[in-house]
DNA sequence: GATGAATGAGTGTTCATTCAT
DNA sequence: TATGAATGAACACTCATTCAT
């Protein structure tokens, strides 16, 4: 009957909705047609379900992310590839993107916290690949001479906040922003 | 002995630690040296303290917005004025706009709590500000002729992205971020 | 500025409509266009505003039943006499009956309590006058020869359940009841 | 075990001791030798809690009202059925009748109340009950001609009048009022 | 796998009452 | 007389979780 792969789907939908705090395990077990005692022979409790779920959203995205080409024509066509990759992330996960977005910001207090650890990786590997671009365009005479870790600090802020507008704005109605911005961030970045 | 001071204080600093549903009244009341019916007293109940601190947030932030000057040498200068008086709002408020950054986003699916209103307020603000700033600008051949509608799109996504890094992650380590931003802007925007 | 009367006269009102539990102390006072404090100053408290009421309407509806003539031309007009100022204190201090009919029936289990000491003053006060003209009467030979204790308590459960009747169902609809049941009454008891 | 009937029992018994805002979850729950929250397990809340008891107390009434058999050798006989039912209920079922005649009264000026429409549902049943033999014992000239609507008022009021003072006076001293009150009544209803 | 019944530990809130002025 | 501020003591209710079956 698929009854794990209902309560999933269902907490999904209404932890994106109403936030971890605002959903409980009734409604998510009487939304899925089973019974509260399932989700625990399935999930150790509630945050369990919770963390699987994000755990589920990071993966996918991250998978996005390694799944960018390598070796391109210059080094722009990697930020522009980026770019579009995460606003087509937005556009095609919506649901776990908007859960990410709206259930996470008040978990990164705590470190240890699967918001904070798989933030910080996806972090990490915009950094790197940012840096990577910059530092190889500027040495090879692409791109203007930009301190490399700041630069690197706003791309990541513009990108992340895309996605924010997009998924918890209903940002959707700027169809061809990504576009924009990919020719914004050309302009600053390239000679010529 | 400004005990609704005391109380109003302690709430902000907690909420912006440890969320809306994180904070229970009791502990708010004892770590503000007082006892629960107080918040009783002064507001209607936890959610109306809750949203008391979320406008006066929003009107000190509102306040810097307006304080801006409408009359500068070039129409890029408002966009740098812009650039930087919202850093600087998330470097002197900061428990507040933590607290805005953490909390809002899981409950602007109401479009009625104070969260989404002031938040519309504030980017319809943005917009005209900037959509202004733009239009003069391309028509005075200060900057390329960029599509408005989106670029205040992808202004307002970068300033805001940069304002959720600074408050959530720790982004102060990054002291020299706006002026890479502001010169990243300039060098998309301005002509020659 | 007649304040204590005022007072006195909003929690009779919201005590009748309300019951005692379902009114508060700040609800009074704000009614009565006063402060909380001023019952503390006037009264012991709550319940001792209460007891004042409760007091004043049992004293007044006391009054009525002792100013009912002794001489009579026989012994049935005495009943009948009790009757009709049952009835007509009903019609007349409608608020503090019904207040009396519809708080007092939780309190007698407390048999110190005012409800209970005064119900049974009433009570007793009923007996003894009812009680007497039937004695009298069978003495007499105007009445039937009845059992007095029993049908003084059959009297007063109709005399009372004609009170209660006419406070808390809207009774009033019933102008002739008052006659109907004197007629009643007298078929029943007297020869002939 | 039957906790949900240890649960029912208690309230029972504890609203009517102590009426129902004297009487708390938690009080109710510790006496049924259960824990709180399986009251509203069961029930939706306190109040639903008490008004299933209500409605229960209202069902039994109304079903011994309703199995008064119909055809008896003369009109009066119905009257002293109901009159004999009426007080029979309230010995043999004292607790809630008590529970009735104590807390409705508070509760009658809400007009979609359980204690409201379940009240005016017997009372109507009274009306057709006693005005059927009225008029019926009218036309055969068993009874003399009284108004028929106002002496069932007067009845009514005298059948509800005994069994709220067997149910909170102490009212079972009067073992023979029953037969009294049939008697006073045949006297004033009856011809010859 | 799945559930009906039950619970421990809070949670926000209310209210009569008091105190300093 | 009168009040603004404050509190002690509860209270109804919720929720994640467990247990017996």
């Amino acid at each position: 009957m698929g009854k794990k792969k209902n309560l999933i789907e269902t907490a999904v939908r209404l932890f994106a909705e109403q936030g971890y705090d605002g959903t409980t395990t009734l409604q998510i077990s009487r939304e899925a047609g089973v019974t509260e005692p399932l989700i625990y022979y399935h999930f150790r409790g509630k945050e369990e379900l919770f963390t699987h779920i994000l755990n589920d959203a990071f993966d996918e995205y991250m998978t996005r992310l390694e799944s960018l080409p390598t070796k391109t024509a210059d080094e722009f066509t990697k930020i522009e590839n980026l770019i579009m990759a995460s606003q087509q992330a937005a556009a095609e996960m919506p649901r776990r993107i908007r859960l990410v977005m709206s259930s996470c910001p008040a978990r990164i207090k705590d470190a240890d916290h699967v918001c904070s650890s798989r933030m910080r990786g996806i972090f990490d590997w915009y950094k790197n690949y940012l840096a990577d671009c910059l530092e190889r365009g500027i040495a090879s005479g692409e791109f203007v001479a930009v301190p490399v870790r700041e630069t690197v600090y706003v791309l990541i802020s513009m990108i992340n906040g895309m996605i924010r507008q997009q998924s918890l704005m209903n940002g959707s109605r700027y169809k061809d922003a990504k576009d924009v911005a990919v020719a914004f961030c050309r302009r600053s970045l390239r000679i010529s």
